[in-house]
DNA sequence: CATCTAATTAGATGAGCATCTAAGGAGACG
DNA sequence: CGTCTCCTTAGATGCTCATCTAATTAGATG
């Protein structure tokens, strides 16, 4: 099942209504007159909520001559349901975090500040992508800026600048620095980093 | 919890940002703008839908400084789920059936007709009960309208009518018919009906 | 076939809601 | 105290949707 069939569900839902449809069905087949009559709506207006109701494949229609026969699927229910036990399935909701991204928010504390630097040359590359992104494309930085910039993210900023220019994500001459463009880095796996020692905040 | 925080809760699910948001932070705390950025959304829209979540009780919030961190409660969650879990429990959605309308839809038909009297004399008395709410408490009715208003629901008004005079529930005199205050009324268990026939229709 | 009843479809209306911009706190920090 | 940043509140706008009436379909029945 789909996040489009989840948010379907909910949508469906979310409506008194179609709530109490949803009740008055599963204690019991209702036609439509009766279900209006109960609902106190008019039949065109029960009709849509259970098309709605079918559409997501919560009810079934059992038609018995001009009458119809409404039923709750409760497999249906307990589908959509298992959906939502765990954190786990709920997290999984969102487009699956890249690669990257896991690196990253684990690398970083509460406070978006790094924990540490990791000893894994693919994954200080996920981190030096992000730190350069800290710096404007078009600006020229003294080194105090690139410092106070670089401390705001890790104690310390002489290795980070160093990895950074290391890695031709910034350039510097005559003591200024600026951000290459993406085209310039060195892709990690040719980068020549030297091992970094555990940087342990 | 109630049926109308189950509907709250649906409403604010119901709604693609927020399920966005929800799985979101089933991965790990945000701030605002973090998830204004993820989603495309600006602050002031996603500050709302936060404030929905809070208000249900599935986001709870963390200030640090200037910044707040929101994070899913995956207790409630869980405690809205418990909700639906089983076709018991949705049912339980619609105020329960009592038993007096259980047995009164059980003898009418799909036109709101009596298809028999049952010959429980509890049974009976639901129906009588449902029958006198057909005539006005302040009017006086002639035999013949008695009659007439006592045949859209069954064949045998004459029947209907003994009963409905044995039970006191109206009362006549001179030919004349009218309805008698609840108060007035014989409880079923010491009304004493002649167990009338099946009266199938 | 004509008619009756149950249900659906079509179309209109109005209420609710998602989102935005602009303005107003409120904590941090010099 | 003034300013910066993060967030919230207020208010406006436009879209979605719940509901209704009127018209149509479709099975049942004489």
């Amino acid at each position: 099942m789909s996040d489009a069939d989840l948010l379907a569900f909910f949508k469906a839902m979310a409506n008194e209504s179609r709530l109490r449809i949803v009740g008055l069905l599963a204690q019991r087949e209702r036609t439509v007159q009766e279900l209006a009559e109960t609902l106190v709506l008019k039949e065109p207006t029960v009709s849509h909520h259970l098309a709605v109701l079918k559409e997501i494949g919560l009810v079934t229609v059992r038609p018995d001559g001009v009458m119809r026969w409404h039923a709750l699927d409760a497999g249906a229910l307990a589908a959509m349901n298992r959906r939502l036990v765990s954190q786990e399935e709920v997290a999984a909701l969102v487009p699956e975090e890249s690669w990257e991204s896991r690196v990253l928010s684990g690398f970083l504390d509460a406070e978006g500040r790094l924990k540490a630097l990791p000893a894994s040359r693919r994954k200080r590359w996920v981190i030096l992508q992000w730190l350069v992104e800290q710096f404007d494309e078009d600006r020229r930085y003294p080194e105090a800026e690139v410092n106070a910039t670089l401390q705001r993210r890790h104690w310390d900023s002489a290795t980070l600048r160093r990895e950074l220019i290391g890695a031709a994500m910034m350039a510097r001459e005559a003591g200024v620095y600026w951000r290459l463009p993406r085209s310039a880095w060195r892709s990690y796996d040719d980068a020549r980093l030297e091992p970094s020692q555990a940087m342990t905040a």
